[in-house]
RNA sequence: GGCCCUAUCGUCUAUCGGUUAGGACACAAGCUUUUCAAGCUUGGAAGCCGGGUUCGACUCCCGGUAGGGUCACCA
């Protein structure tokens, strides 16, 4: 093929932007920059009691903090003097006609205009599903336009896919039963027929499509910003549900992802949004980016703590166990990181090792007060009496919690001097 | 219900007629400065069913079953 490849997007701004909407831009975006095709957004804003502006920006910003450039930028309500051109020539033409209707529904007009469906066999090929048959006999004469000014999706959609040369069009597969009657238009108006590809859809645990009625706001992009997902990780998740590139790779960036793209390869069944997979892409792509991700969990801590002095250690700490940026949060509130920020309550019945008593774990802990800056002086001797009665009292000591980082880390961590502030209180506490 | 699409470990997937059916996430166990995290090692875990075609089917064909999508004067 030759002619130049022209995809686009079309997102309808009646609600924010959506996981589906940006993986399918995610795929539109990929297949335009591997054949250094056009990548056209469209707004698809026929609906003027739905769409808002609120939702178009929405989906504007959230394109643009995933990455997702696009090179032509179109909105429908625009337009409306293209649509009632070909309207009009189509009902001309006996294409299209002028019906009268008796509402059932509130709002519902008296007169629309209706396509006149020639009930024929319509075939076409997808990229992804091969060849796709139906019969249009029971699409029925269907509503294209409310009026002359007032165009319907379907009509809408293929008016603008010939005008701005689309030759692809990669789309959900929740789409699939619309290609035959948006062909059908095609035929009417003497539109060429693009190249179809239908994606399969993003499933919930259920495995049904993702809706925001079952799943709220984690259908949106912003849910997942706000959680701290990386937007790259992001885009390496979504590119992986329903594709792969038949290596092992699986962490992405965005331009390795243009690189290796293949429509060919994008599978046909449905995928579940495994988000287990998703934090661990994210952590991937956090240590991808240490120095960037060392930043972000800085500036979380300091939001905290506004007047602790951070060292690297305890951030290197945190990094290491954060798989999303909101996890600094966590660990924080939770009071995982509370023997850094304030001195730990100790309970004297926890300071010594379960198998021995705090008569051992006073000797032990008065033994090592001396050497605390010598962790081999501190490990050869607690390989002598049994590590466990040497380092958990010493790691209870300096933390207070049931879980923390090893003692070692933790001395390193608090300094010689806190170290053995804490240690000798807890001494203190042991009879 | 009609029409359409789909079907490999729990999940995402590799395999394009001949493989001990591979990898990743998750899970379990082990190792480590006896807890936690990370890391490393190991392990369990799959071709929906029934017919064909073929010397040989996860792979091709047909049927069934199951799941999903769609049936607006929304997109």
């Amino acid at each position: 093929m030759d002619k130049k490849i022209i995809v686009r997007m079309a997102p309808s701004p009646t609600g924010n932007l959506h996981i589906g909407t940006a993986r399918t831009t995610l795929f539109n975006y990929l297949f335009a920059k591997k054949y250094g095709g056009k990548f056209i957004l469209r707004i698809e804003d026929t609906d003027k009691e739905r769409s808002t502006a609120e939702f178009e920006k929405n989906i504007l910003d959230g394109l643009e903090w995933l990455g997702l450039k696009y090179d032509e930028f179109f909105k429908q309500s625009e337009r409306t003097e293209i649509y009632r051109k070909y309207l009009k020539k189509m009902i001309d033409d006996g294409f299209a006609y002028i019906s009268q209707e008796t509402p059932t529904e509130e709002g519902q007009r008296n007169e629309v205009v209706r396509f006149k469906n020639p009930n024929k066999k319509i075939v076409f090929d997808d990229l992804i599903r091969g060849q796709v048959e139906f019969d249009t006999t029971e699409l029925k004469d269907f509503v294209i336009a409310k009026s002359l000014e007032e165009p319907l999706y379907h009509l809408a959609v293929v008016i603008d896919d010939f005008e701005m040369g689309i030759t692809h069009i990669i789309r959900g597969e929740d789409h699939i039963s619309n290609t035959p009657r948006q062909i059908l238009i095609q035929e009417a108006i003497g539109a060429t027929r693009p190249i179809y590809a239908h994606l399969p859809l993003i499933l919930d645990n259920d495995r049904k499509k993702l809706s925001k009625r079952n799943h709220g706001e984690a259908v949106w992009i912003d849910f997942y910003k706000k959680q701290g997902y990386l937007p790259e990780a992001l885009l390496n998740f979504y590119a992986l549900l329903g594709w792969n590139p038949g290596t092992e790779q699986e962490i992405f960036s965005l331009v390795e992802l243009e690189k290796t793209f293949d429509i060919e390869k994008v599978q046909k069944s449905g995928a579940i949004f495994d988000e287990k997979k998703l934090r661990w892409i994210n952590k991937e792509h956090l240590r991808l980016y240490e120095e960037n991700s060392k930043k972000e969990i800085e500036k979380r801590i300091k939001n905290k703590f506004a007047n602790t002095d951070i060292n690297s250690k305890i951030v290197n700490l945190i990094f290491e166990r954060i798989e999303v940026y909101s996890d600094v949060d966590k660990l924080i509130e939770v009071g995982e990181l509370d023997y850094y920020f304030n001195e730990p309550e100790l309970d004297s019945e926890k300071i010594a090792w379960k198998d021995s008593n705090s008569i051992e774990a006073k000797k032990h802990l008065t033994k090592i007060l001396d050497v605390l800056d010598d962790n081999e002086a501190i490990m050869s001797y607690a390989e002598l009496v049994g590590k466990g009665n040497v380092l958990w009292p010493l790691r209870y000591a300096l933390s207070g919690k049931d879980k923390s980082p090893d003692p070692f880390t933790l001395l390193e961590i608090l300094g010689k001097e806190k170290s053995t502030e804490r240690v000798n209180k807890a001494i203190g506490l042991l009879k």
